[in-house]
DNA sequence: GCCAAAAATGGAACAGCTTCCATCCAGTAT
DNA sequence: ATACTGGATGGAAGCTGTTCCATTTTTGGC
């Protein structure tokens, strides 16, 4: 394996100067940097990344850290990060914590080996213990969904999203809406969970209308539990809502399928709305909040790369709000309760 | 920063036993061994990742190359493959091709940094030149969904699990079966799409069943590409298949989507069935061939560091198969055309 | 107790690049 | 011409562990 220093000695330069027009940082000549590629790439010249690393202290790798990776909004939030990790020449190291499986591990060891030379966390509610043990590390966090205390963070404003699904659904005449949530369980994405619902029974309360207990649901996001709790949900004909907010699009998926599967028409017998901008929204006419979730990702890295090239310098905004978009599709409309049916 | 000559220096032993304390290679006295770990961690002492990897050759740390995260198959695996390397206690560099778009600068700059101990290809086809230089650059590989010439690979029969669909649906005892596979770009995951394909066509020749032009389609494995195909497909009633095998279950959702929104009743008047083993089939009914790609995640990584620790060692099989599970639900029957609409 | 074998230990040579610092030199201002 | 400026270059000291090899200490069998 051909070294940096065979490649000085063929291309008749010393090592510094070898090494300086590899990087490109320091001046070299026009002919020593052609003599130098000229060497390299005859040698078939790889640069050793572990000296490179040790030598310099950057690694030109970046660890994200996230709850999922299959759930559609971390895997295409990572899709976007991984993009722009690429394109800036960085690779990715990838902490899943599986729920909580990982979590100790991740936050303990993984992450305290000085390999990455920032860390991007994705919905990650870290206790003030945790804050600081990363802090201490002394490598750059940008946060995506929190906030953070202490980190600077990306994310969307939940409560705005909760009023403004709740509201559309309320502008088309709807007074009888349901919400399914995420989990409560701190440590999770918390505050994501909790700012939606906010927004839900904010908007619930300006227009006057009643919040009941047996509307406001709780599931771990996934669709399929999202139809469970919608299929208990709508089971009672007489206690029925008209429309439900769902926090995410893939728990929409369930609640409307499991309509379906009651033989409530949607969105004549129910309307349906969620969060995130999932593709395949698209073919089930589901009315959503898209988040853009892939742009989420590159922005975020685009801010820690900042901070990472920078040198821990100007960080720009500690928290910094993402657009969303309200998407109108098939699956909200007025309420038109069908004959036969009793209203309230 | 502490290093580990404070931590000799501390513990009162020599540089070489401190290193040896702290890896558990050679042997150490348990009196210096406990010396060093009191040592340490008195020191917070934090060992330099590089470093290490620089005088070890050791990088503890795996690439994970694949086409896309961002559909539930890749994603399902990577998690697998993520908690097998979790609990050995390496690091996951992952780069998603993201289609093409990445392949060039992956194959050629990234992974030949060598900076890994070893990579898992997922549904990688690569050609010559590309196989060539992965294995010059020395470090293990095993390939998932191949066949890779001259690498390890791990893969599911899909020419087996083709005929498996094929027959689930002639034995119930439809004869006008329709396939949605995927693309057949070479490059891609070329093998799996027309191994279930050609299992496909076996099955139908060796019913004696006729193949038809129009019933074998083509998409990108995606459920809304899926659904366009499929409502194409059952647009005219005459030429109308009675069953549908799709290559996953995400298209598999796009056909069912597909089939209501034309009024089409599953299975009664469309049985559909997929490949995967996606959780969102339990919801839909959809009948389909399990894959378990969790476990390949994990059955691959296993491979992986026995060839990474072995050091070159015995491989086990080139070729292992992974197991399959036809899982029947209620998006298959027997073909019932309801009244009212003219048969073959 | 004695000797061979095994275990434990320390010195020092790496691993392969980056970068500080001093030096050299060509171009420019005076 | 002379002094000055800034680019280009090379020598060598890091960066921080790992591991080979030789040496010393233990251990176990008789």
């Amino acid at each position: 394996m051909a070294g940096i220093r065979d490649v000085a000695r063929l291309a008749g330069v010393s090592q510094a100067t070898a090494s300086r027009a590899l990087s490109g940082k320091g001046s070299v000549s026009a002919r020593a940097r052609e003599a130098v590629a000229a060497a390299a790439s005859e040698l078939g010249f790889v640069m050793s990344y572990h000296a490179s690393s040790l030598a310099s202290g950057r690694s030109h790798n970046i660890g994200v850290v996230l709850p999922f990776v299959n759930r559609w909004y971390f895997a295409t939030l990572l899709e976007g990060a991984n993009s722009a990790l690429m394109d800036a020449g960085y690779d990715l190291t990838l902490y899943d914590f599986q729920g909580d499986r990982y979590r100790e591990s991740v936050l303990g060891d993984f992450l305290l080996r000085k390999r990455l030379d920032g860390v991007l966390a994705v919905s990650l509610q870290l206790n003030a213990h945790e804050t600081e043990q990363i802090l201490a590390a002394g490598i750059p966090v940008v946060g995506v969904g929190g906030p953070l205390p202490g980190i600077p963070t990306l994310r969307i404003d939940d409560v705005e999203v909760g009023r403004r699904a709740t509201n559309h659904l309320i502008s088309l005449g709807h007074s009888r809406v349901a919400h399914l949530g995420g989990e409560h369980e701190l440590g999770r994405n918390f505050e994501i969970s909790s700012g939606r619902r906010a927004g839900y029974e904010e908007a619930m309360a300006e227009a006057g209308l009643p919040l009941r207990e047996a509307w406001s649901l709780i599931s771990d996001y996934s669709a399929n539990d999202a139809y469970k709790e919608t299929k208990q949900l709508l089971a009672d004909a007489e206690e029925r809502p008209t429309a439900i907010f769902c926090a995410s699009d893939e728990m929409a998926f369930g609640a409307i399928l499991a309509a379906r599967d009651l033989g409530l028409r949607i969105p004549e017998e129910l309307s349906v709305i969620g969060v995130d901008g999932h593709e395949m929204g698209e073919i089930l006419g589901l009315t959503t909040i898209d988040q853009f979730p892939r742009n989420q990702g590159t922005r975020a890295v685009e801010r820690l790369l900042a901070l990472v090239q920078d040198d821990g310098g100007a960080a720009g905004p500690a928290d910094e709000l993402m657009e969303t978009r309200l998407v109108v599709r098939s699956s909200t409309s007025a309420p038109r309760i069908p004959a036969g049916h009793s209203g309230s």
